[in-house]
DNA sequence: ACGTAATCATTTATGCCTAAACTATTTACA
DNA sequence: TGTAAATAGTTTAGGCATAAATGATTACGT
């Protein structure tokens, strides 16, 4: 984790300072009227989650890296095509791993020379590839979602049932408001 | 967002997949007695959580760069330094930063280059130097922090007062259970 | 004191990630 | 049909991140 990143990245802190500055009503306006008082109680939860995800990552990237000598964005693409036998186009990996098309390349590249993943031509359009599993990039696939399966249970363990469905829900609203928004906004990607 | 980037990383799904397997209190009985029940629910949470970030990262980072041509790292690290005018030792900048000690050395670089940041001297450790912000820098990260705080409202926009005190309220049991469980896994960095 | 160990910073090698430019193909439409 | 736009994938240049090795300095134990 990373992203790990991320341009990930991650500050800790600079969290709990944060002047209290006037004018929080003009802000708020301009959020088309939300129910949000004061910014920077957003902003520290920003950064906690920020801290959260990055500490979780770094372990599931330790864990990948030590046990299977292998990175989170090659186990993150293999689990793209564990459950798709016929393989999927990069352009759809691109999308589903929200990343860059030149990203998929090269992981590709890797999976390939590895011989966990191979490219299959399309019939009917000759620009695409379709990528999927070969049989040994399965067998270690399955290996690795089970230590991967693991791990995030230990990151979240402290959390009841309720806790972590809670969790699932108000991170589903922050999902959906981004996804609403961003087209709006600055059209990136 | 990533993060980052990173490694960041993610995967948007291969969620609401995996299959119920079996031996759930045998995992559950290794996980020192939480009240955690199946598995695949703290998966899902995990992959939702990492979405988020790396929506709400991908804003920030778009906005850093469109507005201010500049990236997260640094405007992390001008974070890190605003508030503490004596400046602090690349050391602190990376326990404080989460990232390994190169990394800072090649942003501070950087931020040297652009005069936002100095490198001085500390008299009594003739090995160790203090980042501090010069003029421009403190100028200049101001405007950034402004605007990074109406990214990150909007970003948790759609969230009530009480919902956004209750995330940050769980990320901070997840948070610490990672905090003191990771010294006895795996001892990385 | 003296030598070993620890610490601060940097360098090197490698990989991920992006944005932007490029090639090749397909689609749309006039 | 022929040309312009869109699409699939790759390449390039640059920044971020790590782990591991190195150099310089300081701390420590005996």
């Amino acid at each position: 984790m990373r992203v790990p990143k991320t341009d990930l990245v991650a500050c800790d802190l600079w969290r709990e300072l944060i002047a209290p500055k006037a004018s929080l009503m003009d802000k708020e306006a301009r959020l088309h009227g939300t129910t949000m008082a004061e910014h920077p109680q957003a902003l520290r939860l920003w950064l906690r989650m920020l801290t959260c995800t990055q500490l979780v990552e770094t372990q599931v990237r330790a864990g990948l890296r030590e046990s299977f000598a292998t990175t989170l964005p090659r186990f993150d693409l293999l689990a793209q095509l564990e459950r798709v036998p016929e393989g999927m186009k990069m352009k759809d990996l691109s999308r589903r791993m929200m990343v860059t098309g030149g990203n998929i390349t090269g992981i590709t590249d890797q999976l390939v020379t590895e011989g966990l993943v191979q490219r299959v031509a399309v019939p009917d359009d000759r620009r695409a590839f379709r990528v999927k599993l070969t049989a040994k990039g399965r067998k270690q696939f399955g290996a690795m979602a089970r230590a991967h399966e693991d791990w995030i249970v230990q990151a979240f363990g402290s959390l009841s049932d309720k806790e972590v469905s809670t969790l699932h829900r108000l991170l589903g609203k922050v999902k959906e408001h981004s996804h609403n928004t961003k087209n709006l906004s600055t059209d990136t990607l």
